[in-house]
DNA sequence: CCTAGACTTGGAAACGTTTCCAATTTCGTT
DNA sequence: AACGAAATTGGAAACGTTTCCAAGTCTAGG
């Protein structure tokens, strides 16, 4: 029924192997060749079965990289989850690979998700996004030799660093580093009690940044007050409840920074509803400060001062950095660490 | 290396083609025998190899199926993408699909990346979302012979009407009958003068819930203005300047009906900011209701009132659509409409 | 002009399934 | 008990690549 390397070959009159080779875009093949082979295909109107070469493939395995998205977590209706998945796709694109989506319903579902993403032979390594300090999927992977990227660091990767010559291959973002930005600036801005809504704990990156907090404290010899951390979790409620904590507190924060923008637009709603103002001017007033930039942050009354993870661009990273690991005979490759940006708007 | 069906065959006592029909759930194999070898299956810890399937397969084609999203489209950052796609990979997952995702940057990149993916065999069909009136992805998958779902209706199908006893398949959302239950709600409150912010012309939804506007008017014999029908956009500033224009009006109106939930926000906005009120009482206030039901709407001061798409379940309803096309011959299967439901809040 | 080595090339042998056909067994009827 | 139809089974032949190895063709150095 449709064109094969078969029927390409007789038409060019080469072997079948010198078309892969230049399928595949190897040397070996005499420039020449090389052209009317092309010109052959072009001609016939020939497209590689990918299903025939991932299977007989054993060099960089098969062209396709999985992602698991849990659907209880903030990939839900998360800004996040749709800049990540463009790039990754983006990236894919570019690399002639495929990217495989599956979902899981809960952590308990996790594992099996995993399980069968790595069976049959359908991708050739896996993306993991909100890693956490134990992480089982990660433990998983690594017991089954299987190549993953993971978008963020994870505690798993100390156990392994004794054994492997580098850690674990991830892109992360400095979080400590963009979280001591946003603390800095309102400190420089004057403020002494700065309220801090956090992560869910067992997220990797929820320490990272709480670091943050503690160390631009340090660093103006401000004293750290427990009172001052709220933990907060994924959704914009969790950010209300947060912030309407910190407000009742005897001495109230004049500043609120919260780990992502979602929980800054709760926050922004629960200041308001106890009568103040969202803003860095006048006695009434709160400053905010999110995490993320998300398109709506732009956009809010007042614009939202955030610190900026690159989203898109880390999606990129990860699927490039998977691709040549799976082509350079997985050897794993070091980590990324991209440092984020302070985005002054007018909320802080 | 890994466990293969003639592995099994062997084990088992049986012939590789009885193995094989025994993973496809076929008839013709004895209870017995099933059991047998679905026991070694287990033991041996066998997993069929989807390359290798997918390559010999001609009945019921490729196991996969493909989805492929504008980046400058909604998809970008909405609660719509996510949704949509977990319900996807769901409904897939029971059914041993995959999912493969690839993105286009804009229109004219788009049918490019439409025929890179219906190419060397990757996927059995399409899943194809925010069909426009006249739709040239369309019309490349009838003449391709391509199988594929639509979520949303679409002018081609007119075309093809004559010529096939059924039409395309689709499933879509009754958007007419939802707008005519929000504008007749706000007439039975007593609004006169409705608002209504649409969506970009040339969407196929945009047509159908303008229709449900002029429905309602005209059955409560309201004469229909079109200085009261604004265009929108897909982003929540649209929404914002749509609502603005709308206050302007010599004669205001006293109700606004926005064709997305993100440019409900937006209209809020504008609300606020000419010093009036979202909401249904006192003489200060505007009624407002938005459709889609993403999951912030419920949490907005006040919260939205708006016409519910059941985004999970359409995932799963075209993906289900899209499988049992495949598995059945490629028959067209007749298109389903989904009745939507007004979710009244607060804010009309 | 010769020869070793490097570059090119052809084509057969997988890869792990599904599908087909023919052979065998089972079952219900007469 | 015999018969035919239906159900069950085995196994060879694809599917369209990649990979490997042997063979052929250059190139440059002697």
């Amino acid at each position: 029924m449709a064109v094969t390397i078969v029927d390409v070959a007789r038409y060019a009159q080469v072997g079948v192997g010198t078309v892969s080779r230049v399928i595949n875009g190897a040397n070996h093949v005499r420039p020449e060749t090389r052209l009317r082979v092309e010109a052959v295909m072009h001609e016939l109107g020939f497209h590689p079965n990918a299903h025939a070469g991932n299977l007989k493939r054993t060099r960089g395995s098969v062209r396709a990289i999985g992602y698991l998205f849990a659907a209880d977590q903030r990939t839900l209706s998360d800004p996040f989850f749709s800049r990540l998945v463009l790039g990754m796709a983006d990236a894919a694109r570019e690399l002639d690979y495929d990217i495989h989506i599956a979902s899981c319903k809960d952590p308990s579902d996790e594992l099996n998700a995993l399980e069968r993403m790595m069976r049959g032979n359908r991708i050739g390594g896996m993306v993991l996004t909100d890693t956490r300090v134990e992480d089982e999927r990660i433990t998983l992977l690594q017991q089954r030799g299987f190549p993953f990227v993971a978008f963020g660091r994870t505690g798993n990767m100390l156990a392994s660093q004794t054994n492997a010559p580098h850690s674990l291959p991830y892109v992360d973002v400095d979080g400590c580093a963009g979280v001591r930005q946003a603390v800095s600036h309102l400190i420089a801005a004057g403020h002494r009690h700065i309220g801090f809504i956090a992560l869910p704990m067992q997220l990797m990156c929820a320490q990272d940044r709480l670091d943050g907090y503690r160390q631009a404290l340090k660093q103006a010899r401000i004293r750290f007050n427990e009172r001052y951390v709220v933990p907060g979790g994924l959704t914009e409620a969790a950010g209300e409840d947060a912030a309407q904590a910190l407000l009742q507190l005897p001495t109230r924060p004049s500043a609120i920074v919260a780990c992502s923008d979602v929980m800054a637009f709760g926050a922004m709603r629960a200041i308001q509803r106890c009568g103040m103002r969202v803003g860095t001017h006048g006695r009434n007033h709160v400053a905010l400060i999110g995490f993320d930039d998300v398109p709506m942050a732009a956009h809010t009354t007042p614009p939202l001062t955030t610190v900026r993870q690159p989203i898109y661009d880390i999606g990129r990273d990860v699927v490039n950095m998977l691709v040549r690991q799976l082509t350079t005979g997985n050897a794993p490759l070091p980590p990324k660490l991209i440092l984020p940006e302070l985005i002054i708007r007018e909320s802080a």
